[in-house]
DNA sequence: GCCTTGGATCGACAGACGTCAACATAGAGG
DNA sequence: CCTCTATGTTGACGTCTGTCGATCCAAGGC
């Protein structure tokens, strides 16, 4: 447990400032896009944006899985299907204590998100074009 | 065409200063989760994410389809369908211009994502909780 | 040791998804 | 009209995904 095999999503292209390398600025290469398709494809889910949730907004930071179970009409199983793919995206980290598995989330990633999704302030939003070369 | 089909994603959650309403701060409700996860699917594909990378870091600000089909190695009716995703999803909208159609980003979705992924400011993060209830 | 409880893993199944070839549609220009 | 080019749509096919029941593993208590 504790494992932590996502990838580190290319953690090189933007700059020290923090400010966001990609996707609404520069045209992103074919294995950048790749990686983070499995990210967003972790979050394209209901059920595992309702976990992400309930982990991320839990007082303490952390959360077992037997609250996150009953919140859901679906089997054990499932949920920890779910977790799963949280986890392999990088989104949140478990930890077993005793008899019980907490998740937490880890927050580089979604801060990671929010930049990469956030455009450099003003954008030029220029006049169309008339007819492509 | 130019149609915008997409979801308006509940824009009543949030305060009016732009600071967003959920997933890292309260546990989501069902329906706002599914609405969320459509748009996020949309974004889960790698050819989708080099899609709107192209439409968005165009300077001007459109693409023609004539200039995205030739960067992938995919038919043209399966551009076309991603294409079709990402505007059913609302992040973009398109308008016919004599032959040709044209593609721009439609910043409000992509900055909504970001303001949702973005968690406000200094999260407390206390010790872990030492048993479940 | 044995049993109980909390989670993860496995195997199977229906439905969704990405892809293509074939066809349909919309303008532009004869 | 007719044709050509540029896009969207349809139908089909293989693969991936979400879900479950059954099973297995880990830790604690007896």
């Amino acid at each position: 447990m504790s494992n932590q095999e996502f990838v580190v999503l290319g953690q090189d292209g933007d700059g020290p400032d923090g400010c966001c390398p990609g996707l609404l600025t520069a045209p992103l290469a074919e294995d950048q896009a790749t990686e983070l398709a499995k990210v967003f494809k972790a979050l394209g889910d209901p059920v595992r944006l309702r976990l992400l949730s309930l982990i991320a907004s839990r007082a303490g930071g952390e959360v077992c899985v037997c609250d996150l179970t009953p919140a859901f009409d679906l089997s054990q199983p499932t949920i920890s299907h779910h977790l799963k793919l949280l986890r392999e995206a990088g989104l949140i980290a478990s930890e077993r204590r005793g008899t019980w598995v907490f998740y937490r989330l880890l927050p580089e990633m979604t801060d990671r998100l929010a930049g990469i999704l956030t455009r450099p302030a003003g954008q030029p939003l220029p006049e169309p074009a008339e007819a492509p070369a």
